[in-house]
DNA sequence: ACAATAACATAGCAAAGGCTATATTTCCAA
DNA sequence: TTGGAAATATAGCCTTTGCTATGTTATTGT
């Protein structure tokens, strides 16, 4: 270890279990990415068209079939999704709400973005990636800087 | 595949390839996240206490040692740092660089939030994810939204 | 009705990023 | 100067998230 100046200048550095807190939180939100983006995925195509496929939902993930049939398999254990062969998925109760949820908050998100004079193709790519991050209490904020849209 | 509608309401479905773009991106900053926090890491460790050791360093990542064995190796196949055995890692002359710009970037995220209203804690916390996300675009947006320090 | 095609399933692999358990090495204090 | 503690190294395991190759099943157009 080193233990150094007990109350010297401490440069950039906060308390580590501070710190700690801080890359434990972000490698929590990295493991629900997927799912939020997924079941997002899944509102919108299921809004769009009707249905939700796997192959739909690969070619806009932009991964492969195989890829997505595993992680389906994964949303129907956990209660998310139901899947009915060769008919597309559908979301629970359950997934409904966290497509909402997801949803609003991306939307937020990449609005927020644009607000602040991003472009609208940065601010959809960034979004993309921020929008896991974003707590309740940054979404609020969020919201207090972007003008309504008038409907 | 499906195919109705050729100009219906379109809900809130962008292109296919668009959103992939996005979602690869997205995947993308992922994977250099923790290049990124380690290096970052490392030159304040060095900053603060003139050495970064294994130990520290997981500490403040809160993970185990090992773990952070395994990625020093990585760093230094890299060439992004030196390792001298139990005299802690150095960063070569591109870690020190990346360690720059990925500290400059995550302090102006970091600030920004503060700006646009969340609190010191939130925002740290927030930042250590989204930091990754935000392309030098939306870093110039952040830098103009955030009032300077006085110095 | 049925063959072609599209959609889906499954097997097997790999890399990344974690972990625990344990061995080894260095450093320092008595 | 040497024994113990701290630091590091190594082995072996797991999960997640991706891939390719290939088999199977539904749907559908003729
Ligand atoms: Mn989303
Ligand atoms: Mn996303
Ligand atoms: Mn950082
Ligand atoms: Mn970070």
């Amino acid at each position: 270890m080193n233990e150094k100046h007990d109350q010297a200048i401490e440069s950039s550095l906060v308390a580590p279990d501070t710190q700690m807190e801080s890359f434990r939180q972000a490698r929590n939100n990295r493991r629900s990415e997927l799912v939020e983006d997924y079941v997002e995925l899944i509102a919108d195509l299921i809004a769009d068209g009707g249905e939700a496929r796997q192959v739909d939902i690969a070619q806009r993930l932009g991964v492969a079939q195989p890829t997505v049939a595993k992680m389906l398999k994964r949303l129907s254990a956990e209660g998310y999704i139901q899947q009915r062969p060769y008919r597309g998925v559908f979301l629970t109760g359950t997934g409904k709400e966290l497509a909402r949820v997801s949803r609003e908050r991306h939307q937020i998100v990449e609005s927020f973005l644009c607000s602040i004079g991003v472009s609208v193709e940065t601010a959809r790519m960034n979004a993309e990636g921020i929008e896991h991050h974003v707590s309740p209490e940054t979404l609020e904020a969020m919201k207090r800087f972007t003008p309504k849209r008038h409907l």
